[in-house]
RNA sequence: GGCCCCGUAGUGUAGCGGCCUAACACGCCACCCUGUCACGGUGGAGACCGUCGGUUCGAAUCCGAUCGGGGUCGCCA
């Protein structure tokens, strides 16, 4: 059908006869002479059309429109002097048409394909197809596909092998919500779709394969995010005869070389990724996922206002919490509506207030005098406390001081948010810089106040440290797991763990998280059974494919690198999935709709 | 589930109680134009302002509900 890819052409072709096909991206009708861009995949490339030498074809091009498909045949030819096009890959070159043919017409598209101009994001859905063949969304496709491509490359060349693991599986009780899939063998039975393929990783090491990975889709029914589909993908690893180094080792060198490789614009802060355990990423960020492109690091204000008259500051100390703070660099400066907006913000966030110290001039804060500060609570401290405050945060003249009071979970999540806005409204971020980390040693389990139980943070066969089993009974939040993650520009990438592979482990732990032996044995039975035959000490990770590619296309939301993905109410507005079926498929599947859509 | 934002020609926006029988840009249609590349020029068609209800002499503009989209908290082992 075609000689060539017409993006592909140039200056050494000038003088060959081709044939191509493509869509109309652009038409310049000069009344006579006319020029077609012809886009393929390959990219786009000028068609000129003569009237005098090919008035047959120049016909035809008088009734193409955008996104015709046409197929010509033609001549490539060198530009003459002075038209060349430096901003395309083939300017130098044009194709002279002599004949033309339209392949397929085109209804005037919705919105612009031909420009990367802004459209309502539902549009955007409703017509996938036509968004995909934009070149933004063009780009994000291929970037995946070589992003999915490395990481095969790479496991295969370390004796990983991708084993395919089932689909439909028993739900469990510990986790996300499940989607389920009626059984009509089995009336009243259900299947669940993976969350991840966590425990067949895990019975692929009790079956020896040592190095398994697969690129999965899993599926999970929550609420969505910019960042959260209800399927998405993940890079699935699991090693056995591992530690933590062993695993964190491959997850950094694949993640570095796949950057340099595919996405080589960004810059790495050289050496390896910084390891900081959960707990002082707390203590430094307020976040399990800090963005360590910049700093405003938190620190400890607590011991310089011990006897402070503050009422606040003086009931947060005595019920056990502690007051933190950060600097903001030039800060000083804030205008009123934006330190009010800020509060607000803390507010939001559940704070009481927000204290803030702005310190004026420039130079060190040596010699500070009370009218140099510009604070909410001025009258309750000495320019000497003040200064203090500033020295724990490293702070000089002209910076400001944003600082919260309350239990550690409360500071940290209220200083968390205010170093993210921060640094978005200053632009701290640099968009060309990826800086990964990780983020190691996290809590083994949590108490849930909806629940009123504990719950395990990461999954429940993740291993907690030796030393800590102890804990497990009269502290169970201070037993720290084998657990880790990948982080990048405050987007968790992955994470993992070193597993619990003896029965007797893994039963203490379903103890703690309320499950009982007889519930453990109906759910986990087999996961327990295996590890009595010979289950070998094996860890891993799983990476969101979907929020990798986001990372490395510069993306903020994984609509943009998911060829269909749904709306935030998991619908697709294109198929118009999900839809009410036939009562004959209900009666199959041993259905009964309790509550329908009210009509 | 809570809170917040958005919903005006095909697309993106403006208008935010009467000047709106709704404006601008792109797109679309027609005509003109033989070197453009976001081609140019002239003219034209196209929305009753998501839906329903209310307030008002009068609503795209105010209020309520509802639907849809998005953000965020909860949630996401």
């Amino acid at each position: 059908m075609r000689t060539h890819r017409g993006g592909e052409l140039r200056a050494e072709h000038a003088g060959q006869p081709v044939t191509l096909v493509g869509w109309v991206h652009r038409r310049r009708d000069h009344g006579g002479l006319a020029f077609v861009d012809l886009r393929d995949a390959s990219g786009i490339v000028q068609v000129v059309f003569h009237p005098d030498s090919a008035p047959e074809a120049a016909a035809v091009v008088a009734e193409v429109r955008s996104e015709y498909v046409v197929r010509i045949v033609g001549e490539v030819a060198l530009r003459r002097p002075g038209t060349e096009n430096a901003e395309m890959p083939t300017g130098a070159i044009e194709v002279i048409a002599q004949r033309a043919e339209v392949l397929n017409a085109s209804e005037t598209p919705p919105f612009p394909v031909n420009q990367e101009t802004s459209v309502d994001e539902m549009m955007r859905l409703r017509y996938r197809y036509l968004d995909l063949r934009r070149e933004r969304m063009a780009q994000n496709l291929r970037l995946r596909h070589r992003i999915v491509k490395y990481m095969r490359d790479y496991f295969d060349a370390r004796d990983f092998i991708e084993v395919e693991t089932p689909v439909l599986n028993l739900a469990t009780p510990e986790g996300a919500r499940d989607y389920l899939v009626p059984s009509r063998v089995h009336p009243g039975h259900f299947y669940a779709l993976p969350q991840s393929p966590q425990q067949w990783k895990q019975l692929l090491m009790v079956a020896g394969v040592e190095r398994y990975f697969q690129v999965v889709k899993c599926y999970r029914d929550e609420d969505l995010r910019a960042d959260r589909q209800p399927e998405f993908t993940q890079l699935d690893v699991e090693m056995s005869f591992v530690d933590e180094d062993d695993v964190l080792d491959v997850m950094e060198d694949l993640y570095a070389r796949l950057a340099g490789e595919s996405a080589p614009q960004f810059a790495i802060p050289s050496g390896r990724f910084p390891r900081l355990t959960y707990q002082d990423a707390m203590e430094r960020f307020g976040s399990d996922k800090p963005d360590l492109r910049y700093g405003l690091e938190i620190r400890d204000l607590t011991p310089l206002v011990t006897d402070t008259e503050f009422v606040v500051f003086r009931s947060v100390i005595t019920e056990g919490g502690r007051i933190r703070g950060f600097a903001v660099s030039g800060g000083a400066e804030t205008p009123r509506r934006g330190i009010d907006a800020l509060t607000e913000l803390a507010k939001e966030t559940g704070a009481q207030g927000l204290v803030t110290v702005a310190f004026g001039g420039e130079g060190t804060l040596d010699g500070l005098a009370i009218e140099d500060v510009r604070s909410t609570v001025t009258r309750f401290f000495s320019a000497e406390q003040f200064a203090a405050f500033g020295g724990a945060c490293e702070a000089k003249r002209g910076d400001l001081l944003l600082i919260a009071a309350g239990p550690d979970a409360l500071t940290s999540k209220v200083l968390d948010v205010l170093r993210r806005r921060v640094a978005e409204d200053r632009d701290l971020a640099d968009p060309n810089v990826l800086a990964f980390a990780f983020v190691t040693e996290f809590p083994m389990f949590e108490f849930s106040e909806t629940d009123s139980k504990w719950n395990a943070v990461h999954h429940l066969f993740t291993s907690p440290f030796e030393e800590d089993m102890a804990l497990m009974t009269e502290d169970p939040a201070a037993v720290r797991s084998r657990a880790y993650d990948l982080i990048c520009n405050g987007w968790e990438i992955g994470g993992g763990s070193i597993r619990m592979h003896r029965r007797e482990a893994l039963m203490r732990v379903l103890a703690r998280l309320g499950i009982e032996e007889q519930e453990a044995i109906e759910k986990f039975g087999h996961m327990l059974e295996a590890f009595t035959y010979g289950a070998p000490p094996h860890g891993g990770f799983a990476c969101g494919l979907d929020r990798t590619v986001a990372l490395l296309a510069g993306e903020r939301d994984i609509r943009e690198v998911i060829a269909f993905p749904k709306t935030k109410s998991a619908s697709d507005v294109m198929t118009g999935a999900p839809q009410p079926v036939r009562q004959a498929q209900l009666v199959e599947a041993h259905i009964t709709v309790v509550a329908p859509p009210s009509v």
